[in-house]
DNA sequence: AATCTATTTAGAAAATTTTCTAAATAGATT
DNA sequence: AATCTATTTAGAAAATTTTCTAAATAGATT
């Protein structure tokens, strides 16, 4: 589904994402108990929850009318996988 | 130096600058040698290495009229701290 | 079926980022 | 000292991102 890293690191580099992001740790939450933790309208939260919804960063889940969000976590595994190229990165190179 | 994380996750949000970072891996370079591996003028290459820079994510170095630019690692070890919280998270929190 | 509740989508304005061209800087060479 | 070489800075245009208001959707309740 994400496109790739531009995408996914695009998606990082906003605070309000990456506040979502640590919210979601503890299990998933849904579009308004997100939302009501921001000083921004409902509509905003929802067009930052597309973003990382569409980097992979966070999955959906429709219950009643209520849409909740909670962690991919594999994507933050391939995330992490691109920052080891850094460690000792001499040897293979 | 670098502000925080808004700043280096920002910095690392461009593709450019990921290759930028890519590229440094195996040693330093001067911003000439960098520019050359794009299509794009000197002048924008430049102002990348800058975001880079003010990021904490390089570190630059005079030398003649040269200025080289290498990693600066540390910065990259407070990222994946950052990552790490997502790392089966549930127990401390 | 009408209404309510939770959320998203559309479209526009404001803010930020990326890129360029042209000029500036600064050290090295002639 | 004049010039060359490598690079950055300034300022503007173009592109992208963030935010809002208003309207749309869709499931739940009355």
């Amino acid at each position: 589904m994400p496109m790739g890293f531009q995408e996914t690191f695009k998606a990082l580099s906003d605070d309000v994402r990456r506040e979502i992001l640590l919210m979601l740790r503890n299990g998933k939450k849904s579009a308004g108990e997100i939302a009501s933790c921001f000083d921004m309208t409902n509509a905003t939260v929802s067009y930052h929850l597309s973003i990382l919804k569409k980097a992979g960063l966070i999955t959906e889940e429709k219950e009643k009318n209520y849409i909740f969000y909670k962690l991919n976590t594999s994507v933050f595994e391939d995330v992490m996988m691109w920052f080891a190229q850094f460690k000792d990165g001499k040897k293979s190179e």
